[in-house]
DNA sequence: TCCGTAAATTGACCATGGTCACTTTTATAG
DNA sequence: CTATAAAAGTGACCATGGTCAATTTACGGA
């Protein structure tokens, strides 16, 4: 039998409840009991359209990401370590708002673990698409593969991110951070 | 009133149980309630000596790094990326024993959110100090400070870890991801 | 030795994610 | 228009981490 339009229903209704219910009170504070009351639906539905909670914020939290790679797949290839990092931020500052976004992201950034390929795990993939294109159209180094390049830029993204959350480490921003760190991985050196 | 001693024997008794829960079923599969019927006290305790389960696990897996770490802290000053990678093997492979181990490691990697710093934020501290002088002994490059290449180190451990638990990008070993991060990190480059 | 106080411990209880045998709905064959 | 099988939905129930008012234990002073 092929999927029945009560469940595209169901599930729109299950993803508007969660969505209202994150706009007022954030990510963390997310409970299916309350998601499922809003949609009218029974828990045991909840977990028929996701395999579990984490599922569900996959799918929220990917969405929103996708949504910054459609804006950042418009603009053309950029010409600095500093228009790379105009187009990175507003991405930044979402992954930022809560911890606990972050921690989803970073769980869910080196894809499934046996099943298939979730939502952020895939705008991992697409950042990484993006960025070997535009690193290899712009005045960066030419002696390593675009794609290495740009698997070091999300590996810096990584580490800037979590460090802003490290008490230990505050004092310097996001992006000043990650401008050392891509000034020092894209641009060409001298040798020595 | 000073700490009793009774507090360090509960303590022990807790971190010993735990352990041998862990030595033979893996730590994923640890439960609060073995552990504290296993020391013989009450689950209130648990929670008197530990914030939560997590700060458990950040004790015991920090422990094993910290003992990692002792050894690698006995070296020479490696000479070439491929000697770096033969001390940073073993505690890879204590990272990735399990994907749980490595999700809780990540999430600690960047310090504890308000409280003071845990046991695996502190080995990454270690860690960064540790590479840092031995990158500034080494054959690499000169153009950045050492401080900046450790963490960029860091950076690309994670980012080899993480990969290797995703589907999407197997068929290389962690070694041989991070062999090719670190030369493009590392290692003087020809102008261009 | 006894008392009072602070530390340590207890376990019933709660919060919340997740399961599953059963019921209801829907699509299709005859 | 039924019969029926597959899909969707239900909600009581379970698993497990975490809380807290009450209790017990240990230490220091009189």
């Amino acid at each position: 039998m092929a999927v029945q339009t009560r469940t595209l229903k169901t599930r729109a209704k299950l993803i508007e409840a969660a969505q209202n219910r994150i706009k007022d009170s954030g990510y963390e504070a997310l409970r299916v009991e309350d998601v499922v009351k809003d949609a009218g639906v029974a828990k045991g539905t909840f977990f028929a359209h996701f395999k579990d909670k984490d599922a569900l914020m996959d799918h929220l939290i990917g969405g929103e990401i996708h949504a910054f790679l459609d804006e950042v797949e418009l603009m053309e290839p950029p010409k600095s370590v500093d228009e790379i990092l105009d187009a990175l931020m507003p991405s930044f500052e979402f992954m930022t708002q809560e911890r606990f976004v972050f921690d989803v992201i970073l769980r869910h950034s080196g894809a499934a673990q046996n099943s298939e390929i979730g939502a952020i795990a895939q705008t991992f993939i697409r950042h990484g698409t993006v960025m070997a294109h535009w690193l290899a159209h712009g005045p960066f180094r030419k002696d390593i593969d675009p794609a290495l390049m740009a698997d070091g830029v999300g590996a810096f993204q990584i580490q800037a991110l979590a460090l802003h959350f490290c008490t230990a480490h505050n004092g310097i921003s996001i992006r000043d951070r990650m401008e050392t760190y891509l000034n020092a991985w894209l641009l060409p050196k001298p040798s020595g």
